[in-house]
DNA sequence: AGTTTTTGTTGAGATATCGCACAATTGGAG
DNA sequence: CTCCAATTGTGCGATATCTCAACAAAAACT
């Protein structure tokens, strides 16, 4: 059991991290007394975590509220630059969108979310704007079916059940069973089709990328309006591309 | 005085965040003993933040090494989407790139560094892909320079010997001096015209965007190929679009 | 293999931090 | 203006954590 003993944890930082996370575009300026209940914390604790945030520079504090400061954007950005990925493949993306016209992205899974990774953007179809590090729930969402695929069936399970599913369309399927069924569907046919369940006039399509041994490693997909043609002839048109992409990758993928 | 008493810090917070930070695209994998020099950090304290950070999911541990996951992308993000800026000025982006063809970005100072915070990507002319949260030097760019030219003079100065200016191509300036002389002209013209000292090919163009009390709060940009024209007919053609959307935006900003 | 160097882990005393309870301040409402 | 309600700031004992050093284990080198 690799239990980690109260000698090797620094609870002050888990404190300061789930201070920041507290911050969102919801509540982007937030007094001490409103960060304390947002992270459960004490006050006299959120505020120290406050005071020193704003003292590293990480926050701006007007002696009412606290505003993060770009300063926290290193910390992502670290994150992103240090990921071998989003580098790889930003090259195929671009030529894939600039062949097809529309926008593709490479996105992971944390948790019960992709994370976009890398992105080439061709037209404007989304009502969002999508970026590296834009998060969309992994349940609704092709390159999520795709990436939840590859997990073992209960912990797939594990994470479609953290939070109850919103119907982001009358297309979306909000029912855990169902999505599970489309995951299972996914992992058999290899691709994943998204029908406007994030976004009505949007539909998706996505393929694992792979790396040497097989594994999953992220999902790579492409956009495309509904007014490209009906989900059929929207993979017969397309996938071909994607899984020639996805070959390309995995050659250079260890 | 507001200066911040022992009390009212959090030293546990600051080691952990600039533990995270000693990872870059360079050392995206580290050892215990890495962390610990590159953070200045004793190796029992590294230790213990990066078991903490392993442990709250934001890091990974083979037992040898540990790299950053996706996780931490959510701090970063929450700044991002705690920003007000970016969701206000994305359509007027979209609309001037539209019109003009070309990619048009807003972006802030962070200390020495111009850090994009909206984009809209047209055609590809840079080899980098420049995305919100991506980073530039400031002295070498049209909108760093924009910035740096609404701080206190000695401010900016600070800003830019805090590291040597390297020169990026043939014709970046790299005199912390000669730079100054461009930011003062900035100032002047309320506009600054960078001609490939970032990269060859690239010519860009920026304006303050300012608040309704005139403060600077931001920079807006175009990035022209070279083909574009010489940087006289550059300015001439594209500044008053730039300036055009810099008013409107002004009317939206409190 | 033997030796040196680096690395990870552990312990103990010295500090720093936590969370509580209370004091001070702020912001409205009457 | 005064009072109440809500929020923020502060002292203190109890606890967690840091620093520093020693040690063991692994690597690197001869």
């Amino acid at each position: 059991m690799s239990g980690i003993s109260q000698r090797d944890t620094m609870g002050g930082l888990a404190k300061g991290l789930s201070v920041i996370e507290t911050f969102t575009a919801e509540r982007p300026r937030q007094s001490i007394a409103e960060v304390a209940t947002a992270s459960g914390l004490d006050r006299a604790t959120a505020r120290r975590c406050l005071l020193t945030l704003a003292h590293l520079g990480y926050a701006d504090y007007d002696g009412k509220f606290f505003t993060l400061t770009p300063r926290v954007l290193r910390l992502g950005t670290a994150c992103l630059a240090a990921m071998p990925l989003p580098h790889m493949v930003q090259p195929w993306l671009d030529r894939l969108s600039e062949e097809l016209g529309e926008s593709s992205s490479v996105s992971i899974l944390d948790e019960d979310e992709i994370v976009y990774v890398a992105r080439a953007a061709q037209r404007k179809v989304m009502s969002i704007a999508l970026m590296p590090g834009s998060r969309l729930p992994a349940y609704c969402t092709s390159m999520g079916r795709v990436l939840l695929a590859a997990l073992p069936e209960p912990e797939a399970m594990r994470r479609l059940l953290l939070k109850p599913l919103a119907a982001r369309t009358e297309l979306t399927l909000t029912d855990p069973e169902a999505v599970m069924a489309e995951v299972r569907a996914t992992r058999a046919r290899a691709y994943a089709v998204i029908d406007q369940e994030v976004e009505l006039g949007l539909r998706s399509i996505a393929v694992p990328l792979l790396n040497a041994r097989g594994g999953t490693v992220a999902a790579l997909n492409l956009g495309l309006p509904v007014h490209a043609g009906d989900a059929e002839t929207m993979v017969s048109r397309y996938l071909p591309a994607l899984t020639r992409v996805q070959g390309e990758i995995r050659k250079i993928l260890r």
